[in-house]
RNA sequence: GGGCGUUUAGCUCAGCUGGUUCAGAGCAUCUGCCUUACAAGCAGAGGGUCAGCGGGUCGAGCCCGUUAACCUCCACCA
């Protein structure tokens, strides 16, 4: 059968994987081998396929498919994420669209909108995976909203309330208004942003609100006009003075001392407040007075605890103006803004207005909402008793980071770890398994948790007074968990050891081998999976995290929508074959630094993938004889298969040191220089001349190996080409074929270097010959200065004969005075070139390569005759020392014996 | 503001416990070849003050100090 000279992955791809698939190649169950584990960082629900899935599941395929060719039980587990905050800003975009408003649906409602919608659209992401080759056991596919996986959220919740680390607090919290949700710190995003500080009058009041005589002193700075004496407070939230319960400045402050004990008033509003005095304000900045919102913002409502303040909340949950303001009621925050600055300046009480540049925290799930701090009722989990947990087995390497310098993030988080709010108020989500008892007044809630209303309702009888409710009376609470409240089980409750612990698959593939996620979410998923692993295995939940660089465009930018320089997966995989895709993207990525994708480096993989599908062609088209092996080939052979194992041994080191794109590097190597450029070559018959039987057989094995080699990294190709090499009987594949490491031998090295001697020798010929425009076909002779055991060897010779085109070798004392010479090592060489010499050139190069070697003797000798080197240096550094020693000299002189 | 990291060829990166066979790889570039597997190829070649400055050392890309630029994480001054 006649072979196209170019690869067509798309008659392959979907074959094989069809085949894979078919014949459950990728499934795994517990038996007598050692488990290999990879749970999928599950990507969201309703999301596509874009760079980063690509990169992160690459590497996951090439461990689990180099795991299962070691010969190990390898299970990579799939799954999605439910994401509550993304898809639920989904769902309600998408009714939007169809004119309904969420607020008009009931619970059950917007949840079987929201269902439909995963329905829909979940699960595109997996099937692209199968594009990419991703070698999952499907029949996991896992989902973390699904029964198991919720059944075991609800049941930790109940465990940890239970042992007392699930509280519920009063807190000020990053409100996204347009979510209407509660957003973790990690959720808000900073932005350096244009604002405008605005400078206000607070009049200074006695109790009846008259302005109040006042003597300045010292060091005060006082203001008045024409109404009277006033402090002005620097702001860039002029919207929130509604909710101003105070006025501080710093007891140290002088400038501001003639405010002590006084009372100001409110600007528009005309409430008086009291000026109070703490540490925390910034003498420098501004007039070092200090509006005081504890309703709005973190620091503030710190002093308004510490100083017993009142707290106005004047905002609804949707960022309007509530009836608690008292002005602007039903206005949005920002056109307020706008609004009141006009307002005050109208009334004389803007001092002035200053350009300013701040940062303003906006909702990573909203980028155009700028994030509202507001007092909540929440649900948190304790993290002292976590981070105790979770610390050791990373500081202790029982857990290793892959790069190691996230370690010291890790650290730093983990000392310095926050209570871990995780309730968020959104109904697409696993809803918070507790039950509110009726009670007269809101601030005085009670409440029980517990898995089912039933067993609530049990809860709530045994509490004094509750005694004689019934079911319809608890009200479920509204609010769905976190997302990462489920992420954080997903090593442990993919083989559901939350409900059934202990069961044979937790304790066979738990703890798993390897994670490979990005590091932006190592303290949201990879520490709490630590934690909650400890928590409920004690044991760690993987053995390795490999951290994947961000993936950025050619010119380093973040691949984003809005910038559009993300390309689509699937299109890059239709232009250039998986396996193409898949190598140009691991050639850019090592671990831990960020990627800089450039298409043009699929161009690579896909060029090597024909590289390979043409040695295959090469091989397959000769005729074969049964003459007997020449020495030459039996040699080659040689020479190539302990090329393989150098290799193989390189890469297994690469391996276990998570350098795949390194790995990847040698591999190609080897294919490209070592098998097409030289082995094949080496063994190349005559045009139209049958090959021997052994070394055609010798080829294929060395070819089958290499394919072994480069099929984690490329699986479609080396299936095919495997499945061509010789009849397979159905069921089998490269996949399963074991990949088999033998240690190099003395003989192996032998020929190695007896091969790499050949090489230098060849290109020496060619060089020369290139040098002089000499067509590279032309025969040469060569001249060996005195006896060379490498162009008199029975199997070289011919080989370097056949290489180099030579014509014949010549034994010399010296070269010609017409040659181009070389070195070898210390072997001297020449290729005579009658009419195409240049002496006086000639002798200038051999003239400074003298000087270039005289100059490295004197370092060497220099070093030598130290005697601090020579008795201080290990004594192989100095035997090394006086090899190179006496490697120069000979080399100096045969070239001196030349001019 | 605080911490981590990075800075080596045009680009992306290796370079281990300091030892002039250590200044490297791939890509890109240049030159020559439409050679009978592959022009998406083959054969050659050029290219670097190892960010700057200073300091230990017999010896520094590697160690120490410092400066600068970039990256990233944390905190946030109203």
């Amino acid at each position: 059968m006649e072979l196209a000279t170019k690869y067509a992955p798309e008659e392959v791809e979907g074959k094989w994987y069809q085949y894979w698939n078919d014949q459950k190649l990728f499934s795994s169950k517990p038996d007598g081998r050692e488990a290999y584990t990879i749970v999928i960082p599950p990507p969201n629900v309703t999301g596509v396929l874009h760079m980063g899935h690509m990169l992160n599941n690459t590497i996951q395929d090439i461990l689990i498919r180099r795991a299962r060719m070691m010969g190990k039980n390898a299970c990579w587990v799939p799954g999605t994420d439910h994401a509550s905050i993304a898809t639920e800003a989904k769902v309600v975009n998408k009714l939007a669209k169809e004119g309904i408003r969420k607020r008009d649906l009931t619970r059950e409602q917007f949840l079987e909108h929201a269902w439909a919608w995963t329905h829909e659209h979940g699960g595109i992401i997996l099937k692209q995976l199968r594009r990419l080759g991703a070698s999952c056991d499907w029949d996991r596919t896992a989902f973390t909203m699904d029964g198991l996986r919720s059944e075991s959220v609800l049941k930790v919740f109940v465990d940890l309330y239970e042992k007392g680390l699930i509280y519920r607090g009063l807190r000020m919290v990053n409100w996204d208004p347009k979510a209407q949700t509660v957003l973790s710190t990690e959720e808000v995003v900073y932005k350096d942003e244009k604002s405008k500080l605005f400078h206000l009058k607070y009049y200074v009041a006695d109790a009846d609100t008259n302005p109040v005589v006042l003597s300045g002193e010292e060091g005060e700075v006082v203001h008045q006009d024409e109404k009277g004496y006033y402090a002005v407070v620097a702001t860039t939230r002029p919207e929130t003075i509604m909710g101003d319960t105070a006025m501080c400045i710093n007891p140290k402050d002088v400038k501001n001392t003639w405010l002590k004990g006084h009372k100001v008033i409110v600007p528009l509003v005309g409430r008086v407040i009291p000026v109070i005095e703490d540490r925390y304000v910034d003498i420098e900045f501004g007039t070092g007075c200090l509006k005081v919102t504890p309703a709005h913002d973190v620091n503030d409502y710190a002093l308004g605890k510490t100083h017993n303040l009142e707290t106005i909340d004047i905002f609804n949950p949707d960022g309007t103006l509530s009836e608690a303001a008292g002005l602007y009621v039903g206005q949005d925050r920002m056109d307020v803004r706008v609004q009141i600055s006009k307002d005050l300046e109208a009334a004389g009480l803007m001092d002035h207005i200053e350009n300013y540049e701040n940062k303003v925290g906006y909702s990573e799930r909203n980028p155009d909402t700028a994030v509202e701090p507001r007092l909540c009722k929440q649900w948190f989990l304790s993290m002292k008793h976590f981070a105790d947990i979770a610390l050791p087995p990373v500081l202790e390497g029982k857990i290793k980071f892959h790069p190691q310098k996230y370690v010291t993030t890790y650290r730093n988080w983990l000392e310095n770890i926050q209570d871990w709010c995780i309730s968020r108020q959104l109904w697409w989500g696993h809803r918070i398994p507790a039950y509110f008892l009726p009670t007269e007044n809101e601030d005085d809630e009670k409440y029980v948790v517990a898995l089912t209303a039933e067993e609530a309702l049990e809860k709530a009888h045994q509490i004094p007074g509750f005694e004689n409710i019934t079911i319809d009376q608890l009200r479920h609470d509204e609010d769905a968990l976190d997302t990462w409240f489920s992420s954080w089980l997903w090593p442990v409750s993919l083989f559901d050891g939350i409900n059934n612990p202990g069961n044979e698959e937790i304790k066979y593939y738990y703890p798993t081998a390897d994670l490979v996620t990005g590091p932006d979410i190592i303290f949201f998923w990879v520490a709490r999976m630590i934690m909650a692993g400890e928590e409920y295995m004690g044991d760690v939940p993987f053995r390795n995290v490999y951290f994947t660089g961000i993936v950025r465009d050619e010119i380093g930018r973040k691949m984003s929508k809005q910038l559009g320089n993300s390309p689509d997966p699937i299109e890059l995989i239709e232009q250039y074959g998986a396996d193409g895709v898949r190598m140009g993207m691991m050639l850019c990525a090592p671990a831990g630094n960020d990627i800089l994708f450039d298409k043009s480096l699929c161009e690579n993989g896909r060029n090597f993938c024909n590289k390979i599908w043409n040695a295959f062609r090469l091989v397959k088209q000769w005729p074969v004889s049964d003459e007997e092996q020449t020495k030459s080939n039996l040699k080659a052979t040689q020479w190539m298969n302990a090329k393989i194992k150098e290799t193989a041994a390189e890469v297994e080191d690469l391996f276990s040191k998570y350098r795949l794109s390194e790995a990847l590097m040698a591999i190609f190597k080897l294919f490209t220089d070592e098998f097409s450029g030289w082995y094949l070559e080496f063994i190349k018959p005559a045009y139209q001349q049958p090959i021997d039987r052994t070394t055609l057989n010798g080829a294929l094995d060395i070819f089958e190996n290499l394919l072994k080699l480069i099929h984690p990294f490329m699986p479609f190709i080396t299936e095919e080409l495997w499945q061509q090499i010789s009849e397979r009987k159905e069921g089998e594949s490269i996949m399963l074929d074991t990949l088999q490491l033998e240690p190099m031998t003395e003989t192996d090295e032998h020929v190695l270097a007896r091969f790499e001697q050949a090489k230098g020798l060849i290109s020496g010929v060619r060089g020369a010959r290139q040098q002089k425009n000499i067509p590279p076909k032309t025969e040469m002779v060569l001249e060996v200065v005195g006896d060379d055991h490498i162009t008199k060897c029975q199997a070289l010779g011919p080989i370097i004969r056949k290489m180099a085109y030579l014509e014949d070798v010549k034994y010399v004392d010296q070269i010609g005075s017409a040659s181009v010479s070389f070195l070898v090592g210390t072997q001297e060489y020449g290729v005579p070139m009658e009419g195409h010499i240049d002496l006086e050139a000639e002798r200038k190069a051999a003239e400074a390569e003298i000087k270039r070697l005289e100059g490295f003797l004197i370092g060497i000798r220099k070093k030598l005759s130290n005697e601090k080197f020579v008795n201080g240096a290990p004594a192989a550094v100095v035997e090394l020392e006086r090899k190179k020693e006496a490697d120069t000299l000979s080399k100096i002189a045969s070239l001196q014996k030349q001019l």
